[in-house]
RNA sequence: GGAGAGAUGGCAGAGCGGCCGAUUGCACCGGUCUUGAAAACCGGAGUACCCGCAAGGGUACCCAGGGUUCGAAUCCCUGUCUCUCCGCCA
């Protein structure tokens, strides 16, 4: 959620922006409502401070003042429920029209849709095979590694069961992740996989509705968590913390769950996309300037390259464009991994995603801080990006790795906790 | 799942329906005193929103949301969370 003041003071901007990430959004009708509750607020604090007054007066009034002096206070109470519900029903208004406006955009990030995102550099020697790559359902048969069916007659479409060296494969990505981020300076969590929609819609989610990507637990306000970008922002919600204590850096281990509404047709082979998967995930608190945000951003970004040059994955990184940022995001650079099995003969996949989202989250989950030369309290910025997504890392770490004779090499970081250099049939 | 207790400012801890945004202690900041410090004394300190160029003024906030009342931290209802006891359980 952007200030609502900023939007009033900035429509031409925040219009112009709205464009470029292809939203619609009213912002005059946002400013018609903000005048209209600001004054009803004045009305609103004057009506209550003669009630006050009148109230004040009746313990000390004698008694033929007081019937007088007790109607006046009945008349005013009737005034001010009048105002407050008028009140309410504006900013009900004002929330749903404000909510839908996105992040405003770093001024470097391309302007466009998904093909105008530019590409950043690229890491690695794509590896030459002197056979026909499979991708990963093949080599994942070859060596008894996915369990689609089973998936399938348990869950449905979209899940799977991991098997064998596959599960042994998960466990090390998720080992390497959190030792790397351990090292790094990040607080390990791992989170619930539920959290309440109040949460989820602070993160900029939305839990239920016709194309939420969000499965919801009937007759609670219980959601199961998309990433743990949710419940990691989540965990300091409505908290002031000190700016001596910033940047915070937190590092969660969750399932993901995605009902992937409206994607269906669209890459279904495979565990690329599903409904379930795991996932490391980083999540920092910064003091709310793009200088502070804009660092870790870089640190961010920079781990979840060597955690893929640890890997020895080549890749590419990527400068998402307006259009594609979703709504929290103020910039956000995406790994794409080569995927050699993928399409005809190799494409890249994305694998990692990295957000700076200043204060757009912080401001509707209301994380703040204290900072000992300002009065009063900021909002923080909150970044995101992901360490490791287990599904999509597998991918690429099997369809790289693969060898001739349908063997899968195991990268050297992940050996001691796979327990064995090349996962054969 | 059942029974009970509780939630007040950074912490501790008061608070008969009106004089309570809230006593007090600790911690904190400024000052006096002191060679310096401690102690003592004096003073200051919350957050959000609205009006105002500003100085300043106003309103709200005692877990949250409703209700009763001229008036609610205080009474009633609901929810959330915490603690204790019983049962069940990985």
């Amino acid at each position: 959620m952007l200030d609502l003041q900023f939007i009033c003071e900035h429509r031409d901007e925040v219009e112009q922006n709205c464009r470029n990430r292809g939203v619609q959004v009213d912002v005059a009708a946002v400013v018609r409502l903000r005048d209209e509750r600001n004054s009803l607020i004045s009305s609103g604090d004057e009506l209550r401070r003669r009630q006050k007054d009148v109230s004040g007066k009746i313990p000390h009034a004698s008694a033929d003042e007081r019937s007088a002096l007790v109607e006046q206070g009945k008349q005013l109470r009737a005034q001010i429920s009048a105002t407050e519900e008028r009140q309410k029903v504006i900013e009900e208004h004002l929330r749903v029209e404000v909510i839908r406006i996105p992040n405003m955009t770093h001024p470097d990030a391309p302007i466009g849709g998904e093909n105008d995102a530019k590409e950043i550099r690229t890491w690695g020697t794509k590896p030459k095979f002197d056979f026909k790559a499979l991708d990963h359902v093949d080599i994942a048969a070859k060596l008894d590694l996915i369990d689609f069916e089973a998936g399938a007659r348990v869950a449905g479409h979209g899940f799977y069961y991991l098997k064998n060296d596959a599960v042994m494969l998960e466990m090390a990505l998720v080992q390497f992740a959190l030792t790397k981020l351990r090292s790094e300076g990040f607080t390990l969590y791992t989170t619930p996989d539920l959290a309440r929609d109040s949460v989820l819609e602070g993160i900029g989610f939305n839990p239920r509705g016709d194309e939420t990507q969000i499965y919801s637990i009937a007759n609670t306000d219980l959601s199961l968590v998309a990433t743990a970008e949710i419940t990691l922002g989540g965990a300091l919600k409505d908290q002031t913390l000190d700016l001596a204590g910033l940047p915070m850096k937190f590092c969660g281990l969750s399932h993901c769950f995605r009902t992937e509404a409206g994607a269906h047709g669209r890459a279904t082979r495979g565990i690329y996309r599903v409904h379930q998967f795991t996932k490391v995930e980083m999540f920092g608190f910064t003091a709310g300037d793009v200088e502070a945000s804009g660092a870790l951003h870089a640190e961010i970004v920079r781990i979840e390259e060597e955690i893929f040059q640890a890997l020895g994955i080549p890749y590419r990184l990527i400068d998402t464009a307006s259009g594609d940022l979703g709504g929290p995001a103020y910039r956000k650079y995406d790994l794409e991994a080569w995927m050699p099995g993928r399409g005809e003969a190799g494409e890249y996949g994305e694998v990692t995603s990295a957000s700076n989202c200043t204060d757009y989250q912080a401001r509707r989950l209301g994380i703040r801080y204290r900072s000992p030369d300002r009065k009063g309290t900021q909002f923080v910025h909150t970044l995101n990006g992901t360490a490791i997504s287990c599904a999509r890392a597998i991918i690429a770490v099997l369809e790289n790795y693969q060898q001739a004779d349908g063997s899968v090499v195991v990268p050297e970081v992940l050996r001691p906790w796979v327990g064995k250099d090349v996962i054969t049939a």
